[in-house]
DNA sequence: CTGCATGCAAAAACTTTGCACCGCC
DNA sequence: GGCGGTGCAAAGTTTTTGCATGCAG
């Protein structure tokens, strides 16, 4: 049985409040500030928990230490690779590449884990600074 | 300028003799065979070098070590989530995911990076056993 | 009170690096 | 023989875990 914590929820609700996705590391700083006494590893704890729980989603970025997204709802990400910030990209769906795989793969393919690279608006060659907001 | 070496050379040629997506650890202990002195450093510098000179490849885990591919022909990998083998999958182009992420995103998308995931042959209820071959 | 959650610190898992010696070119 | 590669070991980075205590139910 999963019991209420303080911790947590002040966890759960710094990432839904955030759109950057922040490394445990960056949560934990941040924690900290209402919660001085809390600790790394019990920030590894929550957002595992999180994860499980569905609340939260990881993601794996290479290289560098994992990082945490607040908004579980269906959307891609973009890394940018002058910068390293990542961004939300939403689409429209692309899950019919799992049938494209399926159809040349001898097992069942269930999904896919993408994420998309270039260059973000920031780290671009000037000149073309629309204010599109990705968050 | 790059030198010749005889470890370098055995892992390269390790890695293209293979198509299970070695960890850094096995290509360690297989080597050994042959150069019981070589050390994990060597085989972490080597395998790094060789992926600068784009002749091997890397596939990030998450979670777990990251993993080597020999073949460096463009190709998806597929990652089986009951025992963890990771499998080639051969299929016609999805660059055009490219176009739908730019299309969506102030910024510039230049690439993605895909992996596919469910159940293998192997890890399949019973009674679909063709003989199709991934690698 | 019972047992999950926490804080702390140690350890695990994976990878990189400093340094002296070795061996290509 | 000069300089890049190696072996070894130490250290770096990120994450997990054991244990005594704290707090929710």
């Amino acid at each position: 049985m999963i019991k209420y914590s303080r911790q947590r929820e002040s966890i759960k609700n710094f990432l839904t409040d955030r759109c950057d996705h922040p490394t445990a590391e960056t949560v934990y700083e941040n924690i900290r500030k209402e919660y001085p006494n809390i600790s790394l590893g019990t920030v590894y704890r929550n957002l595992s928990l999180l994860c499980e729980l569905g609340e939260i989603k990881k993601i794996s970025v290479s290289p560098g230490p994992d990082r945490f997204d607040g908004n579980i709802r269906p959307h891609y990400h973009f890394f940018c690779r002058n910068c390293g910030r990542v961004y939300d990209i939403h689409i429209e769906s692309i899950d019919h590449i799992n049938t494209i795989a399926d159809a040349s793969f001898n097992g069942s393919v269930e999904g896919h884990v993408t994420h998309f690279y270039g260059l973000c608006k920031e780290c671009m060659p000037k000149g073309n600074h629309s204010d599109y907001i990705n968050c």
